[in-house]
DNA sequence: GGGCACTGCTACAACGTTGTCGCAAATAAA
DNA sequence: TTTATTTGCGACAACGTTGTAGCAGTGCCC
């Protein structure tokens, strides 16, 4: 069913009907009236494709992020995906896997009209923004949340990373931690850094030393962060409280304490950045930083979407920051 | 950058850089070259909308699913992006939250061109199949997984849900349990249904009074379905084993328990399917169902390629089941 | 009754591609 | 030399829309 096939059924020019459908004054009531019914009757509907070529507008966003099986990136999905259905979006998903040349694969898809506008949290691999730049150059909205392009000019919505990682710390801290490890993965990203640095800066104020020892570059090998994991846990200078700064590294610690026979929370407190539906029915419930993911989705959708309409009045703000909330469970009970 | 601009700069008509990047053998081997490098240098993209309509075809597929916070459409999506990105497909996401009014838009915004195939899993309220024919009335190749339209006309991937729900209700016999619950949602959905058959039947075989008080149907609001699980619980004849047919319902359980201080194994034991990460790492470890996600989403996507490239060998196989895996765990440990 | 403004429609040119056809020039065959 | 055949390129018509411009016909005013 195309608009000529419609138009030819109704004895009247395509440009015509074009208009009826949508609503034109140059159109009169009887024979709007009568283009909608026969459209409904053969079920019209108008083509997406040549409609996005025509208007040079595709009503498509993309979201780009490092994995979809996770319980931060799902409700952001949700979020965004609210918002999209709102306003009459189509959303395209892509993958990195964290693989910095699949964010720029992509990236160079999205670069001639698929889209009309961009959101992306980064892969841990990801070093330069040439990539990204390319895609603002081509004047295509980015609106970047969570893992943030800090150096960019673009708006970003993130949590409060920087204090979090202070209250975590503090938390540890208050319950009787005397040696709190930090594991963390993909020291570049803007999250780690901001979260290591609320670390640092919450031993500093409590006037400890910090042990380098004590931080432990991961990666996304489960397997050799188990390794990494185990041989920190098993050496004389064993921590008393581990902070994780995601969510995978938290699963890691409970499975190599497991194996390692160690007592959570006796012989190690563990807190961990999560947002995990079943934290508080973990052996022991786990203590969490739960992010509002959801809302992270929506605002970052929000703002977006003002930059595709063109309203700008939102656009203009640069830096969204949502709190975080501390979930304190058995996992950090002092003694 | 359009081809017109760049075959501009080349001195050349725009057919013929046209027929350059698409490497036709009308075009001499110098001019290929010469127009490959200035596209290159210009940074030239073609614009995929004006490709798509002209070709009458998007290289895009749908994937509608009732929800992405979830530990099986996870890695689903997962398993359909890695063939898509194979085959340089795009992957729109639709979520249905379970609502069968969503899931008729949806289908509706499908129906013309916007993509060449489309990936389903029903929600809960889905009853009728209209929607769903008209997408293959339009021609558009159609698959389901998981939770599929048993009576359309399309190929499904599915896992063996009937004898997981046998296997699962006798694991529960075996370790003792004599009066078994089953937990689910929506019985009209194939899953649930098979499931629950295979419950039924597992009691049947094993000489077991089959009590209609013991089937709770539950619904998408959390609130309502722990209180008929309190009520279930809470009654004097409590069973002493749970058999979940989704995730939620298992956390639901252990939920209930923990307010009305029931022990798990020892008052009641309890399964679930299930594709939580977490499920060891609960209190206490939770036996599950584990389906292959990945490899659901993985086949159903080969499946749907196979259609939409009309290469047909595989659109024959009608139906494609996967197996499960029961894990055994401590919420099911026999006295 | 000539000029003027509406009303309601049609024609047509985009949007950026792709593929068919045609046509020169060069080469090969007769 | 003449006639086929090939090679390399350009013209052009789609794909299905949307928006601008044009154009009849009607009504209105001075």
């Amino acid at each position: 069913m195309t608009l000529k096939e419609l138009a030819k059924e109704l004895n009247l020019s395509f440009s015509t009907v074009s208009k009826a459908l949508r609503d034109s004054h140059e159109i009169s009531i009887e024979t709007k009236n009568r283009v909608l019914a026969k459209a409904k009757a053969l079920n019209y509907q108008v083509n997406p494709l040549a409609s996005s070529l025509r208007k040079q507008k595709s009503k498509t966003i993309a979201v780009v992020i490092p994995e979809v099986v996770n319980d931060f990136f799902g409700p952001v999905i949700n979020g965004i995906e609210s918002i999209a259905q709102e306003k009459e979006y189509h959303v395209l998903i892509y993958l990195t896997h964290e693989d910095m040349q699949k964010e720029v694969a992509i990236t160079k898809l999205l670069q001639n009209g698929r889209v009309d506008g961009i959101m992306m949290s980064l892969s841990e691999q990801t070093s330069g923004t040439a990539h990204l730049e390319a895609l603002q150059e081509k004047g295509i909205p980015l609106v970047f949340f969570d893992r943030i392009a800090e150096q960019m000019d673009a708006p970003k919505v993130t949590t409060d990373d920087y204090n979090c990682g202070i209250k975590a710390t503090e938390h540890l801290l208050e319950n009787g931690c005397k040696r709190i490890a930090f594991l963390t993965i993909a020291p570049n990203l803007s999250i780690s850094n901001k979260r290591m640095n609320g670390y640092l800066d919450a031993l500093k104020k409590h006037n400890i030393m910090q042990d380098e020892g004590l931080i432990l570059y991961c990666t996304g090998d489960d397997h050799k962060n188990n390794e990494l994991i185990r041989s920190l846990f098993s050496s004389p200078k064993r921590p008393d409280g581990v902070f994780a700064s995601v969510e995978k590294l938290a699963i890691s610690t409970y499975a190599v304490c497991e194996e390692l026979n160690l007592q959570i929370p006796e012989d190690l407190k563990v807190i961990c950045f999560s947002n995990m539906q079943t934290a508080a029915f973990l052996n022991p419930s786990l203590s969490t930083i739960t992010q509002p993911a959801y809302e992270i989705g929506r605002e970052a959708a929000a703002i977006l979407f003002d930059l595709v309409e063109k309203k700008g009045q939102r656009g203009r703000i640069e830096k969204r920051v949502l709190n975080s909330t501390l979930v304190e469970r058995n996992s950090t009970k002092g003694r």
